[in-house]
This record gives structure tokens, sequence and C-alpha cells, in this order.
DNA sequence: CATTATCTGGAACGAGGAGTCAACAAAGCC
DNA sequence: GGCTTTGTTGACTCCTCGTTCCAGATAATG
């Protein structure tokens, strides 16, 4: 995962994955076929690892501001954290290998839509007891949230600057009225 | 440019560059030098393709809401058209390349830079008439919006849909305040 | 402990990668 | 029109790619 992230799909060479994982070349092709049957398996752990968190923090219950507002800021964490060596396999996949691979396609659109699902949710709520104003749609909110988180992700691979970061997602928060 | 776009930096060959340009190997080389140099090229004309002329669009002196708006609803329509074969190139190389080619980064970051200074300029400007409200700096607005297009890029190549990348993009607005 | 079944990882394969080069064609110059 | 210069070409090299395979190590079983 860490050497897809690094490198991307295209970019990275079964060598790398062999030294990466320390498991060699014939393992890795009895457990996962091929080059793609382990990219898929890194995205698994990827949403394992970065988006179910997130739909944890969401499903926490507190205000919902307070909820998206430690979901954008995670995110602007891990991002600061990394620095731009390691991307967001997601957003990589989407860019690289969305148009080439169904099945990459269907990972990526099953991670990001339960993201938006649970960010749906909240507004919902938030909306029932009058923590949100009334206003565009909790369907567009959500995904304008998720298009915030991607535009984060970019931004940090182009200036992984925390200060920046934070204030991007300070500024995203407004929209929701 | 188109053959990038497509496929990415890694994942084009020389072979694909000869076919997409009709022109031969080694006239390519004599060219561009090497690989990376052709893509550096592209990078330049999809600057001054995509990029300028939204710069052009900013400074047209409108009211800077509805040029924002133009901006944003025009990248949109790209997005659209293109549907998810032809990523955005900065975004692709920032997810890509940046980590590993610092020509590559300087690009990106020249790109991005001048689309930021002018979207910032529209914002002081519009502050100093009255016609924005004031509240968080022009720079984390400007800065907040770039993130924005690039959300849209990614958010459209995971679903090219023109009304909810449009919904989006005006959710985005109401962050300006 | 012997035997069987499973798993491991490096050598080997064909395909295709980026980059080079000498022969050839076109164009510019006197 | 020769002569030089510049540009083009595609076959060629060497290398690395993803994948396969098999001899040996390891683990499981009675």
């Amino acid at each position: 995962m860490e050497a897809f992230r690094a490198k991307g799909y295209e970019g990275t060479s079964v060598q790398d994955l062999v030294a990466a994982t320390g498991v060699g070349r014939g393992s890795l092709y009895a457990a996962f076929g091929s080059k793609e049957g382990l990219y898929l398996a890194a995205m698994d752990r990827y949403r394992e690892k970065h988006a179910l968190p997130l739909i944890g923090i969401l499903r926490a219950g507190a205000p919902a501001r307070e909820l998206i507002r430690e979901v954008l800021l995670g995110t602007v964490d891990v991002i600061a954290q990394d620095g731009s060596r390691r991307a967001c396999l997601i957003v990589g996949a989407a860019m690289e290998r969305i148009s080439h691979d169904p099945t990459v396609a269907a990972h990526v659109r099953a991670t990001t839509t339960s993201l938006e699902d649970a960010l749906y949710e909240v507004i919902v709520e938030a909306r029932s007891k009058g923590e949100l104003p009334a206003g565009r749609s909790p369907r567009d909110l959500a995904r304008y949230l998720i298009a915030t988180l991607h535009g984060l992700r970019v931004l940090g691979a182009i200036n992984p600057d925390r200060a920046s970061l934070t204030a991007v997602a300070e500024v995203a928060l407004d929209a929701l009225g």
C-alpha cells in the first residue's frame, strides 16, 4: 500500500512490491494473482485504515459541524504529517486508473460513496435538529465535502503546509451555512 | 498532451507518444531530449490552453462572485464534456510525479500559483468595493477556491455528472460569504 | 520420524520499456 | 546546381517489466 501511494500504480514495479513487503515474487502472485490484485487489496486496506475511521468519527453523535470539522482537520493532519511523499490512494487511483480499470473504478466509487453517505446522514440529522440551517440539499452538501477532501489531498500534495490546509478547511466549513 | 492526460506519465510509453504525435521516435528525442522533457512541454501547453483562459476570465472586471462562478462552472463544463477519459494534467502530475521530479513540481506550483494569485486579486478588489463581505483572508479564500477546482477534477474523474458537479460548485460559492 | 502437502523465492521468459544511432531526405545558401 | 546543414527515420541496444515455474524449505499429519 505504501509503495503504491508513493509511486502510483504504473510507477510501482513488482520488484518494488517485493522489497516493500519482504515477500518473494512467487508468494505475492500466489496470494494476489497479479499486480492488479495486489493493488485492489491495497485499496481495501487503505479504505480500512483511512476511510472507515472518518466514517467512525461521523457516527460519534456530536454536533454536526464539529464532526465535519473533525473529519476535515483530521485529513489535514494526515496530509501534513506525510508531506507530499505519500499520496492518497483513492485520489491517485481516480486520476490514473479509473478510466482503464473498471474494478478499480468500482472500488474508488464504493469508498467515496460510503463516506458521502455518512456525511449525508449527519447533515440530514443535523437539519432535523435545527443545528444546520436549511439551504442546499444534504446530498449536494455531502458531495461538496467529498470534493473538499479531495481538494485538500491535491493541495497537500502540491504544498503540504499545515496552516494553509487548516485555513482552507475552515473556509470550506463556512459553506455549510 | 492528450496521451499523458489519458494514461498518466508512467502509463504512457514513448511508442504511444509517437503514435499520438505522428512524429518519429528520433525526432521526438531531438526536439524534447527525453520523455520527461516532452512531459514538461505538455504541461506548458496544458497551462496555456486551460489555466490561462481561466485567468483571463478573472481579469474581465465583472463582479467578483460572477467571475468566480464563471471559473468554477467553466471547469465543470470541461470535465463534463471530457467524461473521465482525460484527466487534468496538473492534478495528475501532483499525484503521480510531484514527489519524484522537482522540475515537474515547479511547473505544477507555478501554474497553480498564477491562478491562485489571480483569484486573490479579484477577491481583494471585490472587498475594497464592498462586493464581498470581510471575513476570511483573501489568501485563504483564493487557496480554498484552488482546492475546490482540484476537488471538482477528482470528483469528475470518479463521476462526471454535470448536475452533481454544478451543484458542488454552487455550494462552494457559498463559502465566499 | 517419515511422508505428504504446502509454501517460498530466485532464476528464467517473452514482451515491451526508454533511449541511441547511422543512413537518408529536405531545406537553406552561395 | 552542388554543398552544407538541419531534420527525420526506424531498426537496434540494453534494460526492466509482469508473470511463470520449479527446486528446495517449511509445516502438518499419523
